[in-house]
DNA sequence: TCTCATCTGGAAATCAGTCTCATTATGCAA
DNA sequence: TTGCATAATGAGACTGATTTCCAGATGAGA
């Protein structure tokens, strides 16, 4: 564990999760303005495999680094994009039902939920009127 | 709708789904050999925009069509990338929690499954024999 | 026919992510 | 401490997907 890695870990971590790979970078820039968009992306890739931090892929945007690792799925707005946690535990359910349908043996999933989250919803409201 | 636009809905929905924007290129190239890749982007993002066909942004890879526009759900090789289509109804309910836990108004969700198909499992299998 | 708007082809630009490689840091044994 | 081997880093080039720009083509309506 050497101090690049030790300071972008601490980064992802107090960041709160659901940073891109480019926000992180930025960020560790700020205290060690030497650190490599190469170094940081390794580090974040050998974090990953280590299960200290999760890795998402996201869809047509860059992939989000999550410093919370238990499983859990996302809300995500489609008008302002911000990302939000969720617990949905019939997602278990789901896992045996694609086992069954498909014959593949299921490691993980991961569920992304788009919609339209309060604060943007009022913003249109008020925008209609 | 130009006969180009015809040309990609066409290839789309004739190659019966997960198509990366990539592969519908080649594909509309072998007939149309003057067609842009950028037509076929512009192409693609309208379809998607109306309804006419499906796009599903797919991790660190390239996003994939599908000319199946019911809400579906997918499993995918983490060993071949392979993707397959899976009902899962239980999500529904899932979209539900998702509601109350966030305050978000959801109008979608979109699950993929990763695992391993049993091809890959079987030959897994004998390799390690 | 002329005009205007839209669409297309071609290519350059952008952006996320990966790879290479020389340099630097670290650890260990003599 | 010195010399050596190994691993990690910084800088930047590179790749592949996607977007954007622009000049020319097309087509509908006045």
């Amino acid at each position: 564990m050497t101090p690049q890695r030790l300071a972008i870990l601490r980064e992802v971590r107090d960041a709160g999760g659901h940073m891109t790979a480019g926000e992180i970078f930025e960020r560790v820039r700020e205290k060690n303005p030497t650190v490599a968009y190469g170094t940081v992306y390794r580090t974040l890739h050998l974090l990953a495999e280590h299960g200290a931090i999760l890795e998402f892929p996201f869809g047509d945007q860059a992939s989000r680094f999550d410093g919370r690792t238990d499983r859990h799925d996302h809300v995500h707005c489609t008008v302002c994009g911000r990302l939000v946690d969720v617990d949905v535990p019939s997602a278990l359910l789901a896992r045996q039902v694609a086992e069954e349908q498909t014959g593949f043996s299921i490691e993980g999933h991961q569920t992304i939920f788009s919609g339209v989250c309060p604060g943007c919803w009022s913003d249109q409201r008020k925008g209609s009127i």
